[in-house]
DNA sequence: GTGAAAGCGCTAACAT
DNA sequence: ATGTTAGCGCTTTCAC
């Protein structure tokens, strides 16, 4: 399975070879100070001495020291970031915009996952800090307690993504994820579906999940339907999917309508339902959420709701910059797209591809 | 959209109140060393003494500077993880496992994404590297040229993670991508199919797509097929599959067998086989790559390949941490797994739900 | 426009 | 077991 790999591995690491910016220096004859002002603010260097000086530069392959810099100049330009998850790609979008967003302003970016444990979390906001990060980014809106108090204390811009509500670190760029489940919730009842029930994995710390919850049960009441729910404390996968349709069919067999706290666990509902010999959207409407690349290729095609995940992340980014340069903290609420396919198109049940998207619809005010 | 939020959010960044290590000691009334001490090397504090200094830490809510730290015990505790791309989940599970074995040993990870850019990549590996990072991780071993100097150049391990080849810069921890294209190929031809062709989008700097595009091209010439192929220079998207399935029926419309590039391309080419009344997998046979999590409730389900994801990871991990102690470089080849579902099963196609899963199959020597 | 000197906050010898 | 003394490599006044 493994076996060594002798040449072009340095047998231990090397014995300390680094170029610093005395050395850089000393080759170009001038002081370490003329060489630092070189590099940051070329303009302040006379421009013959400058391109000698670059040339010593590249010539030695000098790569800074941002830990002394950083310690001398009091700040790094990297921004921590902590997600709740990498996996089931749900916020790769949003941290790609954000990325390159904040590397467009020329900031770093370290990312670290807590995987929706709120004391890894804490764990992980400390260890960021540590680097005195220009700013910090956070997905979500429920921290830790002592989360908020450490980062108002470390006094950076912070800004929290994905998820809205009404208190605030500083920052906020989001949706409103009760709104979400509101949205899904009405667009079955005007397709004339009437008995419909909430499917999903809600992990414990997942809030996002739990506030699409509530917003899908709230709306049913308010609209006079029994609202029903089947989860499970666990992430979102496609078997889940058929074994929640499963237990749901069990409990409810007159069920016609589901809305579904993912896509993936709409897939294995979707399947399951076919496998039961339901018709879809015939006699069950379904609807997910996140806009999978595959929902458009299921059979049939998911109607979904589409997070604008890249415009979360770069307006993440953009608040960031902002507040760096001084200006006011930002609150932002972006509103997630009904994309209406066959699956819940119960009056045109016949209509064909369903791949049109309705037009936006407004989430919440 | 955006409006301010007054409270709670620093006008302008605090007028640096800080906790040093000085004011601890002051508090605590101690040398500034022993407080060090007692939080990096507890067992040489008297017990009592430490519980003391560990209070005065809380109570002040000191977060060390790593910067400091960094600077004069010359190591960091970070690895620089250089991806080419955080989106299509292409690689997250596999950024997961990384993260998670370095957390586990007391690592940070550092992460920045090229986006296939060879010129990116090298900016992003000097930027990680003026960190003084522990040791750094990227995708793949097709790099800019000066990638490889640089990093053997820094003295630090070095992990080459997803693709495996002969030259390595330090640890490679991978699977042999041309090895699976082959058993793609070789799965469809076992199956009865034999005018094959691979699809797919194929971006520019995507050396590891190239691989399995080549691995299939010349297992289908081994054995006497005539290969085609059907490419784009972009990424891998269901509507590009169905794109790329249209040319290819144009060109071929007696095509029996198709080699698909990513599962998301073969969602696509489901779709477009379906809408123009090709039976699978009586009519073609289609198999994928990546073992996406819709890939089980297509109809019919997906064949395809499951790269062991974390694993790599955690095995890249494992080196890293070895490689600090001081250990040898490793080479490790992971095998992928073939996922045989009902869309090419062409002999049992009334076998029904196809979920089963063959044995592993050894890709390569 | 350029150089000299003084730290940034911490760790790592060495004393004690 | 604890304190003292030097830096780590760079940026930042402040002279020249």
């Amino acid at each position: 399975m493994a076996d060594a790999v002798p040449e072009s591995a340095p047998a231990a690491p090397t014995a300390r070879r680094t170029v610093r910016l005395k050395e850089v220096a000393a080759r170009a004859g001038v002081s370490i100070n003329t060489v630092s002002r070189a590099i940051r603010a070329p303009a302040t260097v006379r421009p013959e001495l400058r391109r000698h000086i670059e040339a010593v530069l590249d010539e030695l392959d000098y790569v800074p020291n941002r830990l002394a810099g950083g310690l001398a100049s009091a700040h790094t330009g990297v921004v921590g970031v902590v997600v709740t998850s990498l996996l089931y790609s749900e916020f790769a979008a949003m941290i790609e915009g954000l990325q390159g967003g904040l590397a467009r302003g020329g900031l770093s970016t370290m990312l670290a996952n807590s995987h929706y444990r709120p004391e890894e979390e804490l764990r992980l906001v400390r260890t960021m800090l540590s680097w005195r990060p220009a700013a910090m980014a956070l997905i979500g809106i429920d921290h830790h307690p002592r989360v908020p108090e450490l980062l108002l204390h470390a006094g950076i811009p912070v800004v929290e993504l994905w998820e809205t509500g009404d208190v605030a670190i500083d920052s906020v760029v989001g949706m409103d994820h009760a709104g979400v489940g509101r949205a899904q919730a009405g667009h079955l009842l005007e397709q004339g579906y009437r008995r419909i029930a909430f499917v999903g994995g809600v992990r414990p710390h997942d809030h996002r999940a739990q506030r699409r919850r509530d917003g899908c049960v709230a709306l049913l009441a308010e609209r006079g339907c029994e609202p029903l729910v089947m989860t499970a404390a666990k992430g979102g996968t496609a078997d889940l999917g058929e074994t929640l349709l499963d237990r749901l069919l069990q409990k409810a067999p007159d069920i016609d309508g589901i809305v579904c706290n993912s896509d993936v666990i709409a897939f294995g509902v979707l399947r399951g339902l076919i496998r039961r010999g339901r018709r879809v959207p015939e006699q069950v409407g379904v609807i997910g959420f996140g806009d999978n690349e595959a929902a458009a290729c299921m059979q049939p095609p998911l109607s979904t709701m589409r997070p604008p995940r890249a415009e979360i992340g770069q307006a993440a980014a953009a608040a960031v910059l902002t507040r760096i340069e001084g200006g006011p903290a930002i609150r932002r609420v972006f509103t997630a797209e009904l994309i209406a396919r066959s699956s819940t198109a119960r009056e045109a049940a016949s209509a064909g591809t369903g791949t049109a998207t309705s037009s936006i619809r407004e989430i919440k005010s």
